[in-house]
Formats: structure tokens, C-alpha cells, sequence
DNA sequence: GTTTTATGTCAGCCTTGTTGACATATCTCA
DNA sequence: TGAGATATGTCAACAAGGCTGACATAAAAC
């Protein structure tokens, strides 16, 4: 099947390794993983939908408040970055979840052009409630698993990321200090 | 720093194990696997995007074309239950992929209230070009992993959707044939 | 002091989702 | 055979969340 031949055990990769050469080369469409991608991520993002309903907010809201939850003092042009989306879409569900009080715009203290966004008590709150809720899911699928899975999964994750934007993500999701 | 003594090595489980059991207790965020599962996702999306353009088409025109495209004969039931969306809102998009020839809708043969939806030859070149596309990504980030990770994420990605449609997925995904 | 930068805002448009109502053809079953 | 269920199509209206373009303000930078 192969292209090297079985004479020689030595020079025998493993099937995996002959099946990524193959295809890469060959560009068989990954089917499996790109439709799996499409299934997890439908139903990931769908739990916190009930949960935000109540409160009237959306899908863009829980981006918002998730990035602003976890890094106290993002500035609007870092949340931009992070979210690809234009100042004013973002303006309107911000905006949104300031007047609700779930998030807070102080001006900046050393550039006081800047605002500095935080999550009120109840912003942490929520979004607490909403990460906790996705967490479940993600420790079921990886109970399921072997213990190296979480790395392998992470690594994965990671590698898929633009290699532009692959350090800006690692030092957000990993914080800055980790090398 | 664990609740697991020093003294009795053969007590000591891994550190992930307990890293993971701590955490589903706890239900200590995983923002790691949330974070990066969003960003692998908006990257991932975002490639077919620019050749979408050119054809006046979507992600939604994207998603119904690559499901017919993969499974011929695909009925208006089926998809409306893959991609968990109106029938209205498929309406619009697939009314404009048959008009633009990408995809050919059939009566049945067995229930001929039923349409048979098939990708055109132009529909199947198109999605696999776009197939292609979201492959290279896949087979680079698969590339720095080890030959174990294809597996682990397959296994991961389809312990996130929801058990009940687990089955039906699988089924989908790898065919109806394999057990 | 001029220019650049960070942000805010108005107005309008597009895609893609939603609900509700209703029409048609075909199949199923008593 | 005739009533009801089913598969699909369609009209209309609406909402969320993207987009562009234009313009305003305050503060920083040079």
C-alpha cells in the first residue's frame, strides 16, 4: 500500500505517519475533523444561550464579557483585536452591558484616552456562570479520555490559530509571564 | 500542595488525573480549552471566507454545500437537521445555490415529496476546494503533534457534541457503515 | 501647535437567524 | 377511497450581529 517497501522493518513508519504524509500531499480532505469541528463547536457555544436569554443578551455579549471578565483593565483596541470585530459592533453590545451593569469603562490612568474595562460583581458573576457551564462539558468529553488528551487537545487547538496570532494568544490564555 | 501524602509513591496517581479530578469538582474553569477553542474556531472558519466572496456566497451557503456536497441525495429533513436552523433560513441560501448551479435539487423516487439535494460537478469543485483549504490547516497543526493527537481530538471533539446526537453524527461523519 | 491616536456615535446596509401563517403535493392508514 | 399526516415551499416581518463611511472629541506625541 505504502510507498516503502516491507523488505526492511527498520524503514517502516507507522501507518498514522504514512497516513499525514499521504495526506498532506495528496490534500484528502479531512472530512472527519473539519465536520467533528463544526458538530463541537455548534453545540459548545449553545450552552450558554439559555442562560444569556434571561438576561437579554447574546452571543456577543458572553465574547465581551468573558475577555473583559478575565483580563480586569482591557483597553477597547486590545478587545477588538481579540474579538476581529469593527468599534462599532462592538460599541453596541458593550454599551449594553455597561448600562446593565455587568461591566465598567474607567478612563485610563496613564493614557487617559484609554478605557479600562471591568467586570462589575455581577459581570464576574455571570460570566463565571457561563464559563463554569461550558468547563462541565469540556471535563466530561476529557474524562472520557487519556490523561495526556488535555495536552494534546490544547497543542492542537493552539497549532490550528494563525502563527501571526499565535504568541498573542498563548500569552493571553496562558498569561504573560509563562514562556 | 496535593491531598495525597509524599510518603506511599505507589498512592501517588499523575498529576493531570488529579489536576482533572480536582477541576470537575471544583468546577475551576478550563479558560485554557474555552479560550483556545475559540480562537482555533474563528481561524478555521475564516479561511473559506475569501473565496466564498467571489461567489456571492456565505458560511451558510459554505455549510449547506459541504454537506450536500458529501452526502448526495441528502433530503430537506436531513440538513435542516444537521445544521439546526429553519427551514425558512435554508430556504434562502439553498434557493440561491441551486439558482447559481452549484447544487440540484431531485424529486424522490421512493417519496417523491422529498428532495433529493446533489452537488452539481461546479457545487463539487467548489467544496472541495474549500475542503482542501480548512485540510492544509488541520494537516499543519497536526504536523507538530504527535502521531497519537489525531485520534485523541477526534475522540475529544466528539465527546463535546451532545450524547443524543452522538450516534447520529458518527454516522455522518465516518459513514453508516463502520460500527 | 499640528498631527496622530483612542474612542464614541450616527446612519444605513447585509447576512443569517427567528416566528407565524398558509399552500401544495404526496404518502399513510383506517 | 377519503381523512389526516408529512415533506416541502413561500410570504411577511423582525432581530442579532456583522459591515462601511463619515464625523466628533479629547488626549498624547512630536
Amino acid at each position: 500500500m505504502g510507498t516503502v517497501p516491507d523488505a526492511i522493518p527498520a524503514f517502516k513508519r507507522r501507518s498514522s505517519e504514512q497516513t499525514l504524509e499521504r495526506d498532506i500531499l495528496a490534500e484528502t480532505p479531512a472530512y472527519d475533523l473539519i465536520e467533528l469541528f463544526f458538530f463541537a463547536y455548534r453545540d459548545f457555544v449553545s450552552d450558554p444561550d439559555r442562560i444569556l436569554d434571561e438576561y437579554g443578551f447574546g452571543r456577543a455579549h458572553h465574547r465581551v464579557l468573558h475577555f473583559v471578565s478575565r483580563q480586569p483593565g482591557l483597553t477597547i483596541a486590545e478587545l477588538l483585536d481579540i474579538l476581529r470585530i469593527t468599534k462599532q459592533s462592538l460599541n453596541r453590545v458593550l454599551k449594553e452591558l455597561i448600562e446593565k451593569n455587568f461591566i465598567e469603562s474607567r478612563m485610563g490612568t496613564a493614557d487617559r484616552r484609554q478605557r479600562l474595562l471591568h467586570a462589575t460583581p455581577q459581570g464576574h458573576d455571570l460570566a463565571l456562570k457561563l464559563a463554569k457551564l461550558q468547563t462541565r462539558r469540556i471535563m466530561r468529553a476529557l474524562a472520557d479520555a487519556e490523561p495526556a488528551a488535555k495536552e494534546a487537545v490544547s497543542r492542537y487547538l493552539l497549532s490550528l490559530i494563525d502563527p501571526d496570532d499565535r504568541e498573542h494568544v498563548k500569552r493571553l490564555v496562558f498569561g504573560p509571564d509563562k514562556t
